[in-house]
DNA sequence: AACTTCACG
DNA sequence: ACGTACGTGAAGTTC
């Protein structure tokens, strides 16, 4: 078969690209989307044609024949764009790393290189494929040349033989250069004969053949184009000239080797990253990575030292921890170049059992000495990944890791709050390209598949740290992410540690007494329904309240009718299975979430329950707590509170203490709104609610009741979250009109929390983004949505945030700020909860006084707002039972 | 795995 | 007419 040899018309595609793209630039402000259009039309190209030989010809600066010959030849094009000036080095960089052979020759246009190129290969025999986005290539069309014109922007082309474009043209190719000496080329700025255009060009020139034999039989013309054509011989044999593709180019040595190398992929990879192609990056075929022989290796003494060294160098380490089956391994790096994975001694006998070694089996294999000065050197940075995973690691062998300074995966997160998944494998992928090895796969770079899953993951920390940052920077999060977030990290870690106590009797006596209520409630329930049923199934739950029983329907969910807490308050009145219904479902959840649940979770030799604190989850800022959810331990109902007094501090002779921040977002909204009315109210140090009451009934303080209070309170929550009149009109069990009356007395009285939810939301529409007080950004890209609940969502969320991510700022500084405070002068005391806007702490008895004092100064002074931060300081011996502490 | 419900701030 | 406030995690059922 033919070789097959492919010319590129460089600056045609790029023209095309640039103008056919809408603007595109990198992080940083590089332009790029001519370099984005033509990787794409590239990769599509050398996919799809497999060339032998390939080459981008590019058009030479300066000028060339065609102007010595004319001067106004191309005179009326305009300057080339700065904005595409500037890709060019990187459009240079694109080609080389698609192992493509660039030409260029002074003095001629690509088009005149891309015959020359093509008249050679013709001649050799090649089948050539010419792309280029202008039509005067196409009398290059020969029986071996097929032309490709792109076309709709940079996706498509039209492919051109000979018998395409007579059909088209009704010429020949090779007398387009004769049909543009008539007709003329307004881009090229070729005037053609005035009066005379293509369609009586071809004509002619399907009766004469060419320029010269139009004029020789000039005679022969009738009357109106003859007199057109008179006199104008000599300018239509310049036009032809200029139009003609020139041949005759002498190629230099550098034309001799054009064959296509293939795509360099490393390098290819790296620059598409670079340029931020991550759509790109993923047509890529994928590899393993890294590709380098040795990049990823078993910990031996030589490599361990030789990364210690250069860590001390850099004074900065990477450190990844990987765990599988009860064994624990450490990635380490100290540049991109290799990573090695050190296996952990067990820190327990029963993580020795579980890794299937005997608990001595491991003594003389210490962590080694050069490491552990590493890493507990305040003065050497620690960056990687689940860097508060290392620390309980550490910890777990008496080792207290100093300096956590970068967490690729909190990075990922104040870059990207929404999204679910913040490995670095995730970015690895989309900017490098990098498949990270299964952790349960066999063995990959000659160890176990999770070990050297964290050597990738180390070399991905190495490769993107400073991207990561730059981004952080570029978007005014490094103070956020530098001075709270990864702060964060070791404090949280050790309140996981601390635990907080749970009385295991006094929690199962509470599971007998529900087990006890929930049988004789569902007995009466099947009498009621008369059939028995599973009363933990919403779906059989319906089927008797809703068919059975033929009570009202109320809402609707995906799957049937809904038997939710809402719809069945409004049902009890209707039978009195109902209310039954759901005092078991009260007593179901507690049982089965609190009860059960909170039981597996209790480490039996020390009654304390250690939850995980997520970092990475919420996208408002806020943290998370799971394994068992402590945030979310019942409070509201009696037999909720009966769960709550289970939780102690778990050490004989130490108290809870419970600080929580007394209104925070509503002092927030105050705070962002700068509304007079509010920063009066709260500097005076008014109870809000009640302040709100007397706004929306427009009444005296002295005139409000407990009703007007907690419809108050609701209507502040409402403003907060965006609550429609609708909604406010359920929760308060009024009609719709007189809710949409508060909401709109309240915005009366308190016109600028309006002014500033309005302006949040145009902020938000224009940039994409809401913040913080302290930065922190959530995307909200659905607020231009055509669906009109993804939009009212979006609208709600971005209104919310603010206040929400606020708080949540607001108390994380306040718990690295009372960290410092406890190490300094109460270091007996323990951080052991914080949910949301308190943090639960255990001290002993004796100390609590004082305690409280400081717990209370420093979180009421953690961040300055326009108003009073207040907190209220509550302790006792269970969570229920903590009474307020007056100062 | 998706859905429903419900615990918290 | 429709879905119904923001942000979570866990349990149970159902497909």
């Amino acid at each position: 078969m033919a070789r097959k040899l492919l010319l590129i018309d460089a600056n045609s595609l790029i023209h095309r690209a640039f103008h056919a793209l809408p603007h595109l630039s990198t992080a940083d402000g590089q332009p790029t989307n001519a370099a984005f259009g033509l990787a794409q039309m590239l990769l599509a190209l050398l996919e799809e044609q497999a060339p032998d030989e390939a080459v981008m010809v590019f058009d030479a600066p300066g000028p060339t024949f065609r102007h010595e010959m004319y001067d106004q030849y191309k005179a009326n094009r305009p300057e080339m764009d700065e904005e595409l000036v500037s890709q060019f080095p990187i459009i240079r960089r694109l080609v080389q790393a698609m192992g493509l052979v660039a030409l260029e020759r002074a003095g001629y246009e690509a088009d005149d290189v891309i015959g020359a190129l093509a008249a050679r290969a013709g001649s050799e025999g090649y089948e050539i494929v010419i792309v280029t986005g202008d039509r005067d290539l196409l009398q290059l069309l020969d029986g071996g040349v097929q032309v490709l014109i792109t076309t709709r922007g940079t996706k498509q082309v039209i492919a051109y033989d000979v018998e395409k474009f007579t059909e088209q043209y009704g010429i020949a190719p090779d007398q387009l250069a004769d049909m543009k000496a008539f007709a003329g080329d307004t881009s090229d700025n070729i005037p053609g004969i005035a009066g005379i255009g293509e369609k009586t060009a071809a004509g002619l020139l399907s009766e004469y053949g060419t320029v010269e034999a139009v004029f020789e039989h000039a005679d022969d013309i009738p009357g109106t184009v003859r007199s057109k054509l008179a006199g104008n011989e000599q300018d239509a044999l310049l036009w032809k000239r200029l139009a003609r593709i020139e041949c005759e180019v002498p190629l230099e040595q550098e034309a001799d080797d054009l064959a296509w190398r293939g795509l360099d992929a490393e390098a290819l990879r790296k620059l598409l990253a670079e340029l931020e192609f991550s759509s790109l990056l993923k047509r890529l075929p994928r590899s393993e990575a890294p590709s380098t022989e040795g990049a990823v290796a078993a910990a031996d003494p030589d490599s361990l030292a030789a990364i210690c060294d250069k860590a001390r160098q850099g004074d900065t380490i990477i450190v990844v921890p990987t765990e599988h089956g009860g064994a624990a391994a450490l990635a380490l790096a100290a540049g991109t170049d290799i990573a090695i994975s050190l296996i952990l001694p067990p820190a327990s006998a029963e993580d020795a059992r579980q890794a299937g070694l005997f608990a001595d089996e491991d003594q003389d294999n210490p962590i080694p000495e050069a490491l552990v000065e590493i890493l507990t050197d305040p003065d050497i940075a620690i960056s990687g990944c689940r860097l508060k995973r290392l620390d309980h690691l550490l910890r777990g062998h008496e080792l207290a890791a100093c300096n956590l300074a970068f967490d690729a995966e909190i990075a990922s997160y104040l870059l990207a709050p929404q999204r679910s998944d913040h490995g670095i494998g995730l970015w690895a992928a989309q900017y490098l390209g990098w498949e990270l090895p299964e952790s349960d796969a066999a063995d990959a770079y000659g160890m176990p598949a999770w070990q050297a899953r964290g050597c990738i993951e180390a070399l991905a920390t190495a490769q993107l740290q400073s991207r990561l940052r730059r981004d952080l920077k570029q978007q005014g999060m490094l103070e956020l992410f530098a001075d709270v977030e990864m702060p964060l990290v070791p404090l949280l870690a050790k309140m996981e540690r601390a635990g907080i106590g749970v009385d295991l009797e006094r929690l199962q006596a509470a599971g007998r007494e529900l087990s006890g209520m929930m049988e004789q409630l569902s007995a009466r329930i099947f009498e009621l329904a008369g059939e028995e049923f599973n009363l933990d199934s919403p779906k059989q739950v319906g089927e008797v309240l809703f068919e059975r029983l033929e009570l009202p329907k109320g809402r609707k969910t995906k799957t049937g009718w809904s038997t939710a807490a809402g719809v069945l308050d409004d049902l009890a009145k209707e039978h009195e299975i109902v209310a039954l219904i759901l005092e078991y479902r009260e007593y179901a959840k507690l049982r089965s979430t609190y009860v059960d649940g909170l039981e597996r979770e209790i480490d039996p030799a020390t009654g304390l329950v250690h939850t995980s604190f997520e970092q990475t989850v919420t996208a408002t800022g806020r943290l998370s707590s799971r394994s068992p959810n402590l945030q979310n331990i019942p409070v509201r109902t009696e037999w909720g509170r009966q769960i709550r007094s289970c939780f102690c501090s778990g050490v004989a002779g130490y108290s809870l203490i419970c600080a929580d921040y007394s209104q925070i977002e509503l002092r927030i909204l105050a705070h962002l709104s700068q509304d007079p009315t509010l920063l009066d109210a709260f500097a005076n140090h008014e109870d809000i609610h009640t302040y709100t009451a007397t706004l929306i009934f427009d009444c005296e303080r002295d005139e409000v009741n407990y009703q007007m209070r907690s419809a108050a309170k609701t209507v502040n929550y409402a403003v907060l979250y965006g609550m429609g009149p609708r909604a406010l009109a359920d929760a308060l069990d009024m009609s719709v009109q007189d809710a949409k009356e508060f909401i709109e007395n309240y915005h009366k009285r308190v016109p600028k929390v309006q002014e500033f939810l309005s302006a949040t939301l145009e902020q938000a529409r224009q940039t994409g983004y809401v913040s913080t007080i302290m930065g922190r950004r959530r995307p909200v890209p659905d607020l231009d949505a055509a669906n009109a609940r993804a939009r009212g969502y979006a609208e709600r969320a971005a209104t919310n945030t603010p206040m929400q991510g606020s708080a949540a700022d607001i108390v994380k500084l306040a718990m690295i700020e009372l960290d410092a405070a406890l190490q300094a002068d109460f270091p007996e005391a323990d951080m052991l909860l914080q949910v949301h806007d308190e943090i639960v702490l255990r001290a002993p008895a004796g100390i609590v006084p004082d305690l409280a004092v400081v717990v209370r100064e420093v979180m009421e002074s953690a961040y300055a707002l326009s108003v009073p931060l207040t907190v209220d300081v509550s302790v006792g011996e269970n969570w229920r039972d903590v009474q307020p502490l007056h100062e």
